[in-house]
DNA sequence: CGGCAAGTTGAGCCAGGTCAACTCCGGTGG
DNA sequence: CCACCGGAGTTGACCTGGCTCAACTTGCCG
């Protein structure tokens, strides 16, 4: 019975993505896990329920986008983060669950895995645990750079670099210069710290600069990724005052 | 022998905080990881050295404070995190190699653990393994804040947030009104992403308000705390336009 | 007690926020 | 099928918070 995947996962993206957790997990263990899972969708907008939230749960992303939001007295509000088909989420305990909600950002699928039985394989499973470690790894580099976007880069800048987050986090592209972009774009400027009019502002420039095309607003096609990477690393307008020399490159 | 810790850890500030990892180690395990380890230091400015960084180490702070540093090609420097006693930095297989630099913000003590021994010892001990998760998530939760800070916030919103993480996280003062800021006014303005000039002003601002009182430039008393933390959510000039009901608080 | 870096203060300016009008597009009902 | 509607996105005009540059003060170290 153990020797095949059981049937939920023999569906699911993230059972097939070697990226991710569920992967590399023995058929056993998925079983287990599986055995309390729920699978459920958000669409856009939708927080991640009250009741669910309560009973402090661990959510795989298998599909979609979902956000970490947080919103100020006066209303402004701040995507902190956003995770996609491969991110599990660890709803226990986190100062998350205080100050942030979790937004989908477009229908989102989300697999719901009792902390008990994942807390024990990420215990007994070493391939699982440093698979795991490794993402939440990759979840503190991604932020850092992040907070290096939003920091000290001008408008235009914050968009190359997020484009360029976006080629590299959806990669399974089959044409590499075709870029998805996972939000609208009121989403996309509260997530570089910035106001819908600037993001639309910037698009026109990039692609006035030819190094994008913009066709639809979930799709860009990158026409310039050596220009774009020089922008989005502040070198942007050519005529850029270059008063320090750094020998540093990056991205 | 191993009824005693070893002589290094004996004298170390990290063996005696029972929020740090060595804290609940036991004495073999710190013999084992001693054996191997390096205890330096790093005067303000200085990056961890290259040759170090090839081994692809990892660093315990015992005490100081080291920043993560990102440099945008015309000069213009962020501190994207800082880390202080406590942090284990894991330097292996990381991106923050290639595009960062780990670089003392005053005079900083770093404890270099042997990889091998180190994973061993999250291997086998479930306890140690535990905390150097939930390090790992606080991390991730910090940067996460830190981005609402950068987004959204105002100048003085985001010195605000500051001041009240810095009081969350040296929680160890005899008078918790009093605030230790690990780091100097330039730094502190690559941190929030503004100018050092503004950062003064701010501090000025705040002051003039009489949530805080600074007398030297590292050191702030928080004089009214529900005010300083009001501001920082971004309700601060008392004229606020409350243009959407929000009912969330937080922080 | 001089010298240099850090920090502060002031004046002016500009990138990007704000506000308002307009276009575009997908969904809905007649 | 088309007319209508509402929300998303765009465009334009204006305004301001914080950046810039320069001068000044403070504090630290020899």
């Amino acid at each position: 019975m153990t020797d095949n995947p059981p049937v939920k996962c023999a569906t699911c993206a993230m059972y097939f993505d070697n990226k991710n957790l569920c992967a590399h997990l023995e058929n056993e263990e998925l079983h287990d896990l599986v055995g309390q899972a729920r699978v459920f969708q958000l669409n856009r907008g939708d927080p991640i329920p009250d009741d669910l939230l309560q009973q402090k749960p661990i959510l795989a992303v298998t599909g979609g986008e979902i956000s970490l939001q947080y919103i100020l007295h006066d209303g402004r509000r701040t995507i902190a983060a956003f995770f996609s088909r491969g991110d599990v989420l660890d709803l226990r305990d986190t100062r998350s669950q205080r100050l942030g909600s979790f937004i989908a950002l477009a229908k989102v699928e989300l697999c719901r895995l009792a902390p008990e039985v994942f807390d024990r394989i990420i215990d007994e499973n070493p391939k699982a645990r440093k698979l795991y470690w490794s993402q939440l790894k990759v979840q503190v580099e991604r932020a850092h750079d992040h907070a290096v976007d939003l920091a000290k880069k001008k408008a235009q800048e914050k968009l190359a670099s997020f484009i360029l987050e976006c080629s590299n986090r959806y990669l399974d592209r089959v044409v590499p210069e075709i870029v998805q972009i996972p939000m609208r774009r009121r989403d996309l400027a509260e997530y570089l710290g910035m106001q819908p009019e600037t993001v639309s502002r910037c698009f026109k420039e990039l692609e006035g600069r030819e190094v994008i095309a913009v066709s639809e607003t979930k799709v860009v096609r990158i026409l310039n990724r050596p220009a774009l990477r020089l922008i989005a690393n502040g070198a942007g307008d050519g005529q850029e005052n270059q008063r320090f020399t750094i020998f540093r490159l990056g991205a």
